[in-house]
DNA sequence: TGTACATCAGTGAACGCGCGTTCACTGATGTAC
DNA sequence: TGTACATCAGTGAACGCGCGTTCACTGATGTAC
């Protein structure tokens, strides 16, 4: 079931990569942002420094790549549910449910993106993070854009689309993630997709 | 006009700490949170470690009454927009164009309290920054409580409605504010204000 | 089939550095009598 | 009015610590001939 070491054999290299960005989520989790340091995940993986430095240059780029996973998961959530039917209504907010359950289900993940959002990583490693984003916020538009050309979604630019259908989710997503005592998500689940749709609606 | 130092006389303590406060948030804008560092500010503002620690206690301390300071002035700024009308609406769309136009001519203050969304701080000063941040949030409901009541706005929680509202905002000023190419200002003032107005209606 | 070499995942001691914090001190001002 | 003491803003050298990173190395596997 469990896939261990075989003797002193090496892994697979994706295994690796994978164990170890594992790892650094749980960091991430369990010691909060500033706990979030190389010999920490060092540490919890139980490897080198010169491998984390072989797969990854540096520790910054440890954090750009489990951003970029982190991310792709957040999109793929979103675009999984929706759906081909003629009224964008379903889809919108499937995905802003979808936003929401992400949050809840995968609080990990969700911390490390929200937490990460004015990491020096950011601009340094733009290049692999968009590599991961861009192709999947296409996807959202190419979604979207029918219903805006036969005017049943305003005519926005995606970013403009982006704020309103996000803003209230990661609002609320940010609240949870830093105290779960202060937000309800199953309140937010039932009141906000409807109401994101209405802000969206032309 | 500059009112410096008289000789080797103190300055009065409500000056020296409005100066380090100003300094930190300088030093904040200009080298970025990973940047923010007691040994910066002590830099910034020419004062000795020692001063810094008499009047704050320590760095998170210095931290903490940084981000009640810059968040009392956001939610000043929205405060200061709303009126006594009978239609709420023009206060909402003033109150989420005062949101912008602080993100805009306060950058800094506004960088700052985002960024320390995740910051430990937060949690063991909770006391001081709800002290200050408290009594504006209730200056807010208090004065959507009638309209609600009037039926003019939809009867949601007090955190749904601030979702709703600062959702859209705090999302676009992320984006200006770790690229201000990235995020068009004006735009977001035109469309979001009537938007999140039509999405906290009844 | 055997030998020589290249590749590459992974090791771990050691590096210098900047961090937040401490504490014994100075000196100006306020207060008591 | 003068003296003694308390208060408190501000000083700055020194503390130990954990940080990200380096690099010479090991050893298993793949490739060439």
């Amino acid at each position: 079931m469990s896939p261990k070491r075989q003797g002193t054999k090496h892994q697979g290299t994706d295994e690796t990569v994978a164990r170890i960005l594992a790892e650094a989520l749980r960091v991430h989790a369990e010691r909060g942002h500033e706990g979030f340091t190389m010999r920490a995940v060092i540490a919890a993986t139980g490897m080198s420094s010169g491998s984390l430095y072989h797969h990854f240059g540096s520790f910054d780029g440890l954090a750009a790549a489990l951003y970029a996973r982190c991310m792709a998961e957040l999109l793929d959530a979103l675009l999984e549910v929706l759906d081909d039917g003629a009224d964008p209504r379903p889809g919108i907010e499937a995905a802003a449910r979808a936003y929401l359950r992400f949050t809840r289900e995968r609080g990990d993940a969700a911390r490390f993106v929200h937490a990460s959002a004015y990491a020096a990583f950011l601009p340094e490693h733009a290049a692999v993070i968009a590599a991961s984003k861009a192709p999947r916020m296409e996807r959202l538009i190419a979604w979207v854009a029918p219903h805006v050309a036969a005017g049943r979604v305003a005519r926005l630019s995606p970013a403009m689309m982006e704020m309103l259908l996000v803003g209230p989710l990661a609002e609320t997503a940010r609240r949870w993630l830093s105290d779960p005592a202060s937000a309800d998500l199953d309140e937010a689940a039932a009141v906000l997709p409807g109401r994101i749709w209405r802000s969206l609606q032309p």
